[in-house]
This record gives C-alpha cells, structure tokens and sequence, in this order.
DNA sequence: AAGCTATGTGTACACTTGTTCACATGTGTG
DNA sequence: CACACATGTGAACAAGTGTACACATAGCTT
C-alpha cells in the first residue's frame, strides 16, 4: 500500500468514528448504520473496522466518551463567561444553542442514544446528563445562587433543567441547520422553561 | 390457501403493524427494522407488506395514527379520575405510567421516535404532543385551576408538563417491566418535577 | 538485524435484504 | 352467473450484509 505509512495510529480510528457521525448528521439513525455502511463512508475496507471495534455498539460506546468531551468543554465555556452576567440563564441557554449548533452531529447522536437501541449506550449517555446535573448542582450551590433548598431538592432541580435542556436538543436538530429565526424561537423558549423552572425552585417548600 | 378465506380483512395489517411493536418492545430500534424481519415475525410472506403499506416509513407513520388513539384514551381517563381529587398531579402521573407500562412497545416507539430517522414519524409525534398539551391547557383553563396566566404563558407551562412527562418514558422504558420499586421512583420523581413546573407557573409574572 | 505487534488490505462465503412478477382464491357488485 | 377486486402466496433476483482468513507492511523492542 501506497500511502499507509503515512497514517497515523488511531488515524481509520477517528475515520471510523468521524464517519458514523457524519452518517448520523446527514439523517440516518445511529440504530440503523451497518458496518459496512460506516467503513465504506470512512474509505476504508471493512475488514479494518474489527481493528479498532467489536461491533457497532462498542462504537458507540467509545462516541459516548467523545460525546462527554464535548459536554465538558460546553460546561467550561459556560462558567467562564456566565460568573460575570446577570442573565445567567440566558447567556447559558446561548452557548448550549451555539454549541448544539457547532457539533451537530454529536448532540443528534445524544438525543438518538437516550432511547437507543444498545442498552449500554443508553446507560452512558443517562450517566453523562447526572454528570451534568450534578455539576451544575455544585455551581448553582457554589456560587450562592441557590440557599434555600436541600441537597436533594437542589438535585431534582438540575436534574429537571439538564431534561429540559436535552429536550430542546430534539427541538434544535428537527430545524434546519441555517435557520437562525427557528433557532431564536427554540433558544428563547428554553430560556423561558427555565426561568419558570428556577422560579419553581426558588418558591419551592420542604424537602 | 386453506384458511385464507378465514382472515378477516385488515387482518394482516394489523399483524404486521404490532409485529413492528412488538420488535420494538424486545429492545429493537424501529429505524433498524427490514420488511423482511417485519413480515417475518408477523408469520406472513414478504410480498404482503406491500398490500398495506408503501414503506417501514408509511407503516411508522400509521403507528403514530394508532399512537394518538392510545394517548387520547389516556387523556378521557385521567380527566375523569382526577376531577373529584385534590392529588391531581399525582393521580394523573400515576395514571400516565400505568398507560406507559400497559402499552409499553407503544411508548416506546413514541420515545424511539421523537429522534427517530423518519422525519414525517418525528413530526407526527411531536403533533401529537402538541395537541396533547394544548388539550391540557383547555382543561386547565376550564377548571379554572390555572387563571392567573396569559394564554401564551399557559401553553409555555402545558408545554413543559408535557416534554417533563415524555422524558420520563425514557426513564420508564429503560427499567425492568416488573420493577415496581424502580417504576414507583420514577414516578415519584415526575409528580415531583410537576409540581415544581406549577409553582413556577403560579409565582410566573408576566407575558 | 530479527522478530513481534498493530494496523491495513483483498478475497471469499453464506446469508439477508428489498422488490418484482405471475398466480391463486375468497368477496362483493354488476 | 360472471367479473373485477382486494388480498395472500411462492419463486426469483441482484445487491448488500457480517465475518473469517491469509497476507502485507511500518514501527517498536530486543
């Protein structure tokens, strides 16, 4: 072969991985991809794909990890740039919008896996959403946003805002990638979701 | 054939569209189903799908049809149960997971849906929400539970009822069938998301 | 320098898939 | 009665599928 000792290890890798997401971004369900299917879009023979996965679900799996990158760098943005505002929802709805916009195909693929058909994959991206949850749980905690409410209550309100959140997710990619109008009205009624939600909290008795 | 003549008309039809269910309710995504494995589990010859249905696409969206009778029979019900209760948000919660767990594969499709591959299913699904929101909203306003908000601000409310419930069904679904104990939480946790959406919504100001 | 390992390739096979066609039969309509 | 029609059947096909095997090569370890 020509060329192969050009590539760099894990190179068909990413290529494989990069390839069902593009297969996913372009309509297809995650459910559906063969390992055919998948090589073929990578440019790659099939027999490769046994190199690096056992099977479509293990590769999945392994765009879960990647899919909690993702998320992380959302949420380190996000803290960055909300300490200073006093439209704290606002500006986080924005960025989650503007990244759900930036790795398309990723968060197509979260909102395919929540009622997916690999049992495991489900699990790790459920497990990625408490993850968030309770991250966002010790900022609002951290930062005295929130004082009246007890560790538990404080849980079942991220846990609600990080669901309502996922849900616009299936809003957000129903629209076309360019339409910005469609795009402000889902943004914009998120943010209000959350205000009521936060207003719920904030009114909220016992735990 | 001996006993075709035994076969009710619409007969097949019928099998082939709970046979799809039924794949459904084993785990399978209905993005990953073939005509073949359809016709298959419905114990018919393959050439039949196509007496009844254009595509697995047409007969997903046929399925969203039926999907609306189950959801409109669970609206009649927990309006009658719940008129003569003071628990009205648990009631009806408990209604709606005793609907989910009677129709599980039914549900479940609905879930696999909203993300699904079928952009036509995915619009069907989210039109019924829809309606089944706005229904909400008309009850809410007729028992004049709910007076202090705009209609703009009532449908946001119903809205968010409605997209917190359907999360939940992913909840619901990816646990054991027969774990009460899981599905009592899980109900617990919804009726309490509820309330906390209605004390917003009671604490809301303006339009 | 020799050999091991990770990675990639090509061929092959048995199986499944969607779809078409010609045909059978029970039901309702003229 | 005869005829059209809806429904169901079986055989056939080209294309696509997952996976196994033997082989090539680059880079590392010794």
């Amino acid at each position: 072969m020509a060329d192969r000792t050009r590539r760099k290890p894990g190179e068909t890798r990413e290529k494989l991985m990069s390839a069902a997401l593009t297969l996913v971004g372009k309509g297809r369900h995650f459910a559906s991809l063969g390992i055919r299917e998948v090589t073929r879009q990578a440019g790659v023979v099939p027999t490769s794909f046994y190199r690096h996965f056992r099977s479509m679900d293990d590769l999945g799996l392994q765009l879960v990890d990647e899919l909690g990158l993702v998320l992380r760098r959302m949420m380190r943005e996000a803290r960055a740039n909300v300490l200073q505002s006093d439209k704290l929802i606002e500006e986080s709805v924005g960025i989650f919008v503007a990244h759900a916009q930036a790795n398309r195909s990723f968060f197509l693929f979260m909102a395919q896996g929540l009622a997916g058909e690999s049992r495991s994959v489900q699990e790790g991206i459920r497990s990625e959403m408490r993850f968030f949850a309770s991250e966002l749980a010790n900022d609002l905690r951290r930062l005295r946003l929130v004082t009246h409410l007890s560790d538990a209550d404080l849980d079942l309100t991220c846990d609600l805002v990080v669901r309502t959140v996922a849900f616009s997710l299936t809003d957000l990619l129903s629209i076309s990638e360019d339409d910005d109008y469609q795009i402000g009205l889902v943004q914009q009624r998120t943010t209000r979701f959350l205000q009521m939600i936060f207003v719920g909290a904030s009114h909220w008795q016992r735990g």
